[in-house]
DNA sequence: CTACTATATGAACAAGTGATCATATATAAT
DNA sequence: ATTATATATGATCACTTGTTCATATAGTAG
């Protein structure tokens, strides 16, 4: 019976029969899309990286100072500013023997100020 | 030397010495506050769960429908599904032994958006 | 060149995650 | 009551993740 339920086209004849079903079987994302979009979440889904961002949504910062701030091992941080990078969520520059960091577009601060929403409404 | 990083107050003298460390240490999301804005993302996190949310974007759906729709056994399906509304990311409402599923507000629809935004841009 | 500092990266390991299986609960039908 | 269906949940296990340690690279100063 575990099977039959992606055999068939819903809970056998019970649930309004398939148009629903078929609708949203043609709009499912693809697995490389699901793939890509929960990547981007997945980032943003760990606590010292969104220290990491909160803190680069107000000025660029250098490793060493987001160490200090964040209060993290250097190696930890430059661990989680390559997956940072990896997915485009922040982007570097470098001076000197130094990198600095910002958030790579408005759009991310925007995507994190409206997580923070979600949890601080109710 | 890895130490010192976070006693001192940046990058020994080379970083503009300490006021935007400072600044940012004064910003600085509580550890509270951080985990639990993770906490969301990272549920958003999972390419199955994405399908899911995407799915419930576009109409309410039963259990064993988004079992149908996603192609993944049921017992996955309501493992996701408690995690989700642990995450207030769904509602749910009993109608006789089926459970219909539905974002919980469309403040999660634009959350999600976004982040597809963020993946198909560039 | 040598010493020092800023950052990056590989290895390793503990902790967490997601699917499956088995089973429980709940509602409905006979 | 018995049987069937819809959903939920605990246990298990392979797999992933984040930190630390050690070390590498690269820029700067002496």
């Amino acid at each position: 019976m575990e099977q039959l339920h992606y055999t068939t086209d819903a809970c056998e004849q019970l649930c309004e029969p398939s148009r629903h079903v078929c609708l949203a079987k043609a709009e499912l994302l693809v697995d490389e899309d699901a793939q890509s979009i929960a990547e981007t979440f997945k980032i943003l889904g760990d606590p010292t990286r969104v220290k990491i961002l909160h803190a680069l949504s107000k000025r660029e910062l250098c490793v060493c100072d987001i160490s200090a701030v964040i209060a993290i091992g250097q190696s930890a941080v430059s661990h989680q500013l390559r997956l940072l990078r990896g997915a485009r969520l922040v982007k570097h520059r470098k001076e000197g023997k130094m990198v600095w960091y910002s958030l790579d577009d408005e759009h991310i601060s925007l995507l994190l100020a409206q997580g923070i929403e979600h949890v601080k409404h109710r």
